[in-house]
DNA sequence: AAAATAACTTTCATTTTGCAAGTAATAATT
DNA sequence: AATTATTACTTGCAAAATGAAAGTTATTTT
């Protein structure tokens, strides 16, 4: 299961890995809403189908992007972290939700405020390295 | 033919509109290609065929991220250009180049360098101003 | 007037996504 | 110790998106 790149412009290159409706959702779910289990992306608000996150997440990882980790104590339950090149999409996700609070907003009628939205904008790159302290805080 | 968002928040919302394999690739071919026509689309190396590519300029120009012109002087060319939702894609572009530079070289083995990389990663907001003014210069 | 070009549309095959149900291993409960 | 619940998937099939190739229409160009 190896991808096929369609050309040599990085930009698309890029985006034959990220460009598909779900990679950068679990990506963000990973980065700033603390998923890190099977059930947990299952649970999420945007409810992807369980044949489609293995599938994806399969993918992430041999890409590596993503490891897959067992927890000492449980069997059962296995955890998913971001590697190094998964953490360094977090200035990607950071602009789209920018573009998004400016650009989307008027479309999505139900679409909810982020309350960092103001922080994030004055200063992109510290708000970036929070984000990123922040995860490597969390999972170590 | 409008899209449907799939929850609440914003990142995902923004991938509802921009999480596809043809619409950023299309947006870089406007922005830093210069393309402009259903034509210099069809000629690009990543070779889109031409019914998707009707339905992604479609779907573009009614999101209001794209205007389609027509020249005075020809009525058989139409141009598309960039709105200003669609010029503020840049720097979610530039973040995608950085991002594959760093990322997606080992595992694209013909992927061009960008000459710009090292302009691009030493002052991104100097960069993205650079590609948006000189996008507007060129089509005005 | 004929040929070429630009911008599509149509048809059909393939791939991706999605829903619903099922399974196997482990953990928790009785 | 036996039963139930939970976690992490897989399977089968339907629907939607993508892709390849050929066809159409309205201009331009020759």
């Amino acid at each position: 299961m190896d991808i096929k790149f369609r050309c040599q412009c990085p930009i698309t290159s890029a985006l034959d890995i990220l460009g598909d409706k779900w990679i950068l959702v679990i990506i963000k779910q990973m980065l700033i809403e603390d998923k890190k289990t099977f059930k947990d992306f299952t649970e999420s608000d945007e409810a992807i189908a369980t044949n489609i996150l293995a599938s994806k997440l399969k993918c992430l990882e041999e890409l590596g992007i993503i490891i897959k980790t067992q927890p000492p104590d449980n069997k059962k339950t296995n955890i998913y972290l971001l590697t190094q090149k998964g953490l360094a999409l977090t200035p990607i996700i950071v602009e789209l939700s920018i573009w998004s609070d400016e650009n989307v907003r008027g479309l999505n009628s139900i679409m909810r405020d982020s309350p960092e939205i103001s922080i994030m904008k004055s200063d992109k790159n510290a708000f970036i390295k929070m984000i990123e302290q922040n995860y490597k805080a969390k999972n170590h």
